[in-house]
RNA sequence: CGCGGGGUGGAGCAGCCCGGUAGCUCGUCAGGCUCAUAACCUGAAGGUCACAGGUUCAAAUCCUGUCCCCGCAC
């Protein structure tokens, strides 16, 4: 099929890439422009992005896919299909209806659960035991449209966010190849999601991310692999130069009990609201991310510490 | 030039401000002890202190430049 991809981060760019190995023709890639981010306020093309023009695949970074020229410029590349996966727009009508056979997304959950921009941590967050990854048609509505494919994704109890989104990246290309191809063929059935049971996964924000020692180990627990390794969640530690910032990247809720913060023993136990969780991996500013062992080697946590 | 932290034996760190023969924890190897152990004891190996210049009698430590890693903000 002759098809128009828009995306952005590196789970999209794994997607395109299996798009482009079944044969489809790209007739043109969307992705966020390049902005001044990150450590130097260097200006750096998304994973999207690099990846197509590695292939030599043309490249489009609009400000806005609402500017008429834009949507004009979208209807005359004729196309069969479009394919959105994380995007970072909200695509106007006009566009979704503009390919013969309409716009496809491929979303991170199993819908209605976890509409929205960051269903893979919500759902890890939440304590969910398994997520996915879903096709669907793009209607108008945040991620409403009827549901083409599905694939499940168990979530274990060591699960961590970028373990999680990695396997639904393998998973979610496959998926994503097999169904288009599957539209192509016609012979593609498209399911109405259900009307129960509709969350919505809101964007992480900074703030929330750092960690309540006074709610339940299950629930801290929880919020630590969910956000690991990024943004990570966080507390403050006291150490020989004043309050250090630390993130948590892996834990385990254990049974233990004492003030919420409380470091419980020398091996990383901390109390929680109620129970305790063990750090198993953590990162302090300036360092990389480090295991349990050498974390605290190199920053021991004493039994009795309190921490923030 | 957005702000900031860091590159020291295999791993994690201290030392740097106030230059002067490289230290700690862990690991590794050898030996010992123990019914036994990620236990304990004894000993050993292992480092151009990121790189390049400069100052100095002397630089991990002071000055200049370069490379690399990371946190925040975005």
């Amino acid at each position: 099929m002759r098809l128009a991809f828009l995306g952005t981060p590196v789970f999209a760019a794994t997607c395109l890439a299996a798009l482009v190995e079944a044969g489809h023709e790209i007739a043109c890639v969307y992705s966020q422009a390049p902005k001044p981010r990150g450590r130097g306020q260097e200006t750096r093309p998304s994973p999207v992005q690099m990846f197509a023009e590695g292939l030599g695949l043309p490249v489009r970074t609009p400000a806005s896919m609402r500017d008429p020229v834009e949507i004009a410029a979208f209807a005359a590349l004729n196309l069969d299909a479009a394919v959105v996966v994380a995007f970072g727009q909200i695509l106007p009508v006009a566009v979704l209806d503009a390919p013969r056979l309409g716009s496809f997304n491929l979303h991170a959950s199993l819908l209605p659960r976890w509409r929205g921009a960051a269903p893979i941590q919500r759902a890890l967050m939440a304590g969910d035991s398994e997520t996915g990854v879903q096709v669907m048609r793009m209607t108008e509505g945040l991620d409403e449209g009827p549901v083409l494919a599905t694939a499940r994704v168990p979530i274990s109890d060591d699960e961590i966010a970028g373990t999680l989104h990695d396997a639904l990246a393998v998973a979610g290309a496959g998926l994503l190849a097999r169904t288009m191809a599957a539209v192509a063929a016609g012979t593609a059935a498209e399911t109405p999601q259900a009307a129960e049971g509709v969350t919505y996964a809101k964007k992480i924000k900074t703030a929330e991310a750092r960690i309540d020692w006074s709610k339940p180990a299950r629930e801290v627990d929880l919020m630590i692999r969910g956000l690991s390794p990024f943004p990570g969640a966080w507390f403050m530690a006291p150490s020989a130069k004043g309050e250090t910032r630390i993130k948590a990247l892996l834990s385990r809720a254990e049974d233990a009990d004492g003030a919420p913060g409380q470091v419980l023993d020398d091996a990383g136990l901390i109390a929680c609201g109620s129970g305790a969780v063990r750090l198993l991996g953590a990162q302090r500013e300036g360092k990389g991310p480090q295991g349990a062992g050498d974390f605290l080697r190199g920053f021991p946590l004493e039994p009795g510490t309190r921490l923030a």
